[in-house]
DNA sequence: TACCAGTAGATAGTAACACTGAATAGTGGC
DNA sequence: GCCACTATTCAGTGTTACTATCTACTGGTA
């Protein structure tokens, strides 16, 4: 998808990982590869792990260490509630930017 | 708005400029102002002129300067081929991530 | 046994982008 | 002569995602 993504998941990316997150827990491995499958497809390895790290040192999940079948141990993460008030006002950050998006490309196409 | 509009205006602003200009011709202090006037109400000036510097060396835009009746003389800037191309790119990531976030939030609210 | 693939996480260094703050410069009004 | 408004430029900073690499555990296989 190249390099203009890159910067657009910059303030999102971490909106997207809160998002997953609100919806069940899970570990980092998990949403890199939950982000392939919807075809986020050049989001490195490490760009979730760092990103996990940073929301859990803000406070806004709770994280659990559980043994694995198969490899180390994972790391679970789970919203807790400020991250729950974090994602809310994403959603709010991002319908703003959106609003205004999709009114500017409307406009553009009428002229 | 505070430091979570910031993050996420980053690969988005330029987007937005590109498509006020594809609407029109403009320059930095028009453009800052109408963002104020939408909403973004804390993009600073200097945003703008150095985003508007990149565009134009990566030859997204001409630019014309324009004498100003008050004032220095404007730096006007026009979308040109090259710019319509990268606009239209802006447009398919934007709608790629726009799809993938609405996804998410609506299902977030079934659970 | 030795090696490799798959799973799982951590980290150091880099690039891009927006912000802050200040400087520069021109015009007109008080 | 000074101030407000218009208009642009620039040096320095912080945040974020990427790249690349390293560690570590399990199971299969040559």
């Amino acid at each position: 998808m190249g390099k203009q993504v890159t910067e657009m998941l910059k303030g999102t990316l971490e909106g997207i990982v809160l998002a997953i997150l609100a919806g069940r827990a899970a570990y980092g491995y998990e949403i890199t590869a939950w982000l392939r499958d919807k075809g986020f497809t050049d989001i490195a390895e490490g760009t979730v792990y760092a990103l996990l790290v940073r929301v859990e040192q803000r406070g806004l999940v709770d994280v659990e260490k559980v043994p694995s079948e198969k490899g180390p141990p994972r790391k679970v993460y789970s919203l807790n509630t400020q991250g729950r008030d974090h994602l809310d006002e994403f959603w709010r950050t991002w319908s703003f930017l959106a609003e205004r998006l999709e009114q500017l490309r409307t406009e553009g196409k009428q002229s």
